[in-house]
DNA sequence: TTTGATACGTTATAGTATAACAATCAATCG
DNA sequence: CGATTGATTGTTATACTATAACGTATCAAA
């Protein structure tokens, strides 16, 4: 797996990608899930980066390798992507995120910088377990917990920073 | 103010608005904010429901009662009442819902019934906090929180509820 | 009276997402 | 084998969300 947290601005990306796929892959196998070609691609893409992408960003990438794609190819790959795990949506940014744990279900909690848009995913159960609560309080059975949290990582928040 | 929490299906609204309206137009007054006819119309159909609503929803009540309205004219009422922090924005949902506690400076939680729609908005300054340490141990400065928590509310959770 | 600031009107367009239906293909079954 | 079924992808059109850019009106300060 990927270290937490963010990532050094250089460090060895060939060899995040490359696990990602190869989880996903193993992931999809034992789920009898099928990681089609369209589906692998995008995965990929969304992986480029340690940064959330728009649909229209990747379908952009696509349409350059592959002539005309429409936009339900990329939204039902990323929508096959969602429910396995593989993504994360960035509801605050309409855009997608590589999962760096995808064999553990989780709502991760997401830390996105309004400078460069590196995003690092964290998972605090205690989080969890204390919205939880709140909801028991109010009668609201969870189904999902969505935590963004905005503003500015190590990398740009120091001033003289690459990104101010 | 108005209750936490949820509200009964059947709860005296007018007294909600009334009061969301009048704190709206002493905190506009004290902060020599101009609280215009359109952005205090705009104000009032946010608070039409417990239920956030989407920019163009709002657009066509604008025009059923104006006549022609353009979507520049609701979002600007919308950034002016997000700027004063009389609403929030609901990024799971691409829409808006009013702040019931406008005067005090917070990022709440809100919960948002999947079924029926209502939203109620919590202020847990514990769960800020421990999102802030987690930040701190990443080295990242937090700027905004943004806590949207999906399931159902307690009218539609029970069996045989209104809006399974 | 001019100026500057603020709000609002208006037109056009950008950006995000999905509905609906056709085509393809592999697996299975009669 | 040929037919059927289910899953995936292609294709076209359209819906939904949001903003850019520029013009107009108003009002208070200089």
């Amino acid at each position: 797996m990927t270290t937490p947290g963010f990532h050094d601005p250089v460090h060895d990306h060939e060899r995040c990608l490359a696990e990602a796929l190869q989880e996903a892959e193993q992931l999809c196998r034992d789920r009898g899930a099928q990681l089609t070609p369209v589906r692998r691609r995008v995965l990929e893409l969304v992986w480029s980066e340690h940064r959330p992408q728009g649909a229209y960003e990747l379908l952009e990438q696509l349409q350059a390798e592959r002539g005309r794609v429409a936009p339900p190819t990329v939204y039902r790959a990323l929508d096959f992507l969602l429910a396995q795990g593989l993504i994360h949506r960035i509801e605050s940014l309409n855009a997608f995120v590589g999962c760096p744990r995808p064999s553990h279900v989780h709502n991760g909690q997401f830390f996105i910088c309004e400078a460069c848009g590196a995003t690092a995913e964290l998972s605090d159960p205690g989080l969890a377990e204390r919205i939880d609560r709140s909801a028991a309080a109010l009668g609201f059975a969870v189904n999902q917990r969505i935590v963004e949290v905005r503003g500015h990582c190590p990398d740009c928040s120091i001033q003289g920073s690459p990104n101010p």
